[in-house]
DNA sequence: AGGCTAAGTGAATCAGGCC
DNA sequence: GGGCCTGATTCACTTAGCC
């Protein structure tokens, strides 16, 4: 049964923990198909040549960690090559990913995402709203970063929550460009020692948003470069499921600390917006049926067209019948039409779409469970 | 003496004209270090399956040309390694390129630049304000292209007019990334059928701040792609001479005619450049993605109603929910409500309303540029 | 002229379920 | 998996037309 088999691969995962380790031996032994999104935040390669100051001769703490060298566009090319193999095997067939970087190296991670088999949907610019300026003038304020958003193959049906989305942007459908402050204040995480405990800590709003577009609650979300834990953080709060995966035993420490004290939102505060196509499908035959519309009777369009309903639930004009959408459609000369909203009848005086009878099946179904 | 070699390079060179041809034939025959910038927009390989319909039932009118079909991803690697060496060979030690491009084809581009030699300095985004939408809700609205800016080598002194950039930004250092209309109205150059004359016209506004930032008066700028010949006309508008490299006669003829009938730079042409400053809209879901307000969080009105807040910034009433202005209409029996005044939350004991945290936002944003 | 409404359009990798 | 059918889905701006 196939129900089985994924239980068996959802029980061999190690939820809700941070495994220690290098990125790719960890992916490649945990079971394939077992995840449903991976967020990606891998080593930018920075090719920083000598220490920046500020123009008031203040020293810039730059990323110089030993993480972020590498010896060659080829060697960053075949450790991103690698690990991006090992993400997709672990990805569902409807799985998706997204990775974030700098001009420095998001084209390299993009090229080898397409290589490799990985479908783009959207590449998502994250605006900042607070960017730290070019201090000597030579060039633009780096006031971005780019996400990457692919599907694991193009024939994948991926997660895309359309109307939480839209109504996160208040009814307007969200566009590929994000304007977000960067992570700093309380939740700027500190060491022991009051610094910055990570050079790149990412905001969990960014991750907020990630998470509600591409998942769905008790989805399993997998970041291979943990850092201090923000999508594990975001993720628990919407009650996804995580797995990080961190090399540097201090990462862990405090990641492991931060998400212990996060608390999960309400169930109810979870549910987003649904799209229509979740609601149940009603035949508008049944509408026949029920006697909500008699065989004979004559529906319009807002186009002055007419149609006449028949016994069996379809429709007959002037030269033509079929279903509700394909006499609309043919009457219109459109490749396609809602018949639900295009078609209307009369009651009590009024011209009314017949939606308004499929929504009255619908809340008799919901009431009656 | 240098001097006298770059005199006679600059003679050779076809200045303020339209090459027929292929662009790395015809780049291969020009001499070489004669050429101070490149602006390119090549082919961007959209892989488009089939036919797309608004909701209205019109039909897109999508980018199906012959020039934008490439078997594979590896030909067309191919295709941009060799116009990409073709264009180092011509750029002078201290010259740069733009390429423009969105996710279709930039991240192929930009390893290659990476790989070719070229010097990353930026990438810019052309944040567009009025982007065609997603028309079935599957992805992000697609409201952004990519833009490349790269020296010769790592060690040229490129041009960057980082002063006049400021100003052009009312003072404050100019971004990564630029909000700009895409190209319509007036400016879109038509066919004698009233037809578009090409499918991709950019703005001439994107052309001018590059051309601005990394050119000076007097210098070369080559366009390989060249189009209608937006980099001509600009180019000629600001006193640079250009070099346009076209295959498509009906283009060469539109680009021409256009050309002919530029005059030098006006200074009125400027103050349309400036960006506009408009108090900017938040959405009610930032504040939940920022954590301002937390889902699960119950919102209370002067009237004493209360709601709860979710994931994807709705509410949830009594039996409703929506946006804070849905909400807060249906709670009051009201056509319409402004959810930012009538929403209250508590903050250190005190009762305020939701607004006071968008003011936040904004204020940010403000300081922000 | 001016104000209003309707129609048109832009680099787009744009469907999902059932039989 | 293929074929067939249902039915969901758009934002900002420009231009034309009408009153």
């Amino acid at each position: 049964m196939t129900k089985m088999t994924d239980l068996k691969s959802a029980q061999a995962l190690p939820l809700n923990t941070i495994l220690e380790g290098d990125c790719i031996a960890e992916m490649e032994a945990l079971p394939e198909a077992s995840v449903d999104l991976i967020f990606a935040d891998p080593p930018y390669n920075l090719q920083l040549k000598g220490a920046l100051h500020r123009p008031d001769n203040s020293l810039v703490d730059a990323v110089d960690n030993d993480w972020d060298q590498f010896q060659s566009f080829q060697a960053y090319d075949t450790f991103t090559r690698a690990w991006l193999k090992a993400a997709r095997r672990l990805l569902k067939p409807n799985g998706a990913i997204w990775v974030i970087g700098s001009y420095h190296n998001i084209f390299r991670v993009g090229a080898a995402l397409q290589d490799e088999g990985f479908w783009m949907l959207n590449d998502v610019v994250w605006r900042k709203s607070n960017p730290m300026p070019n201090f000597r003038g030579k060039r633009f304020t780096n006031a971005h970063e780019t996400m990457i958003w692919a599907s694991k193959s193009d024939a994948a049906k991926y997660t895309f929550n359309y109307e939480a989305l839209k109504a996160l942007n208040e009814g307007i459908q969200m566009r590929s460009d994000w304007v977000l402050p960067i992570c700093n204040g309380g939740e700027r995480l500190k060491g022991a020692d009051g610094q910055k405990a990570h050079p790149t800590q990412k905001p969990e709003a960014l991750l907020h948003r990630v998470l509600v577009a591409s998942t769905n609650p008790g989805d399993v979300v997998l970041d291979p470069f943990f850092g201090t834990g923000t999508t594990g953080a975001v993720a628990k709060m919407l009650g996804r499921d995580w797995i990080g995966i961190e090399r540097e035993a201090d990462y862990r420490a405090v990641a492991a600390e931060r998400i212990a004290k996060v608390r999960k939102f309400d169930k109810a505060a979870l549910e987003t917006m649904k799209p229509k196509r979740a609601e149940p499908r009603v035949p508008f035959g049944q509408l026949v049926e029920r006697g909500m519309l008699r065989p004979g009777e004559t529906l319009t369009s807002p186009s002055g067209k007419s149609a006449k309903v028949r016994a069996d639930g379809t429709l007959v004009g002037l030269d033509v019948k079929g279903s509700i959408h394909q006499v609309g459609a043919h009457l219109e000369g459109a490749p396609s039409c809602n018949g639900w909203t295009y078609w209307h009848f009369k009651r009590d005086g009024k011209i009314v779409p017949i939606d308004v009878l499929r929504q009255q099946i619908r809340a008799e179904m919901a009431e009656s469970g």
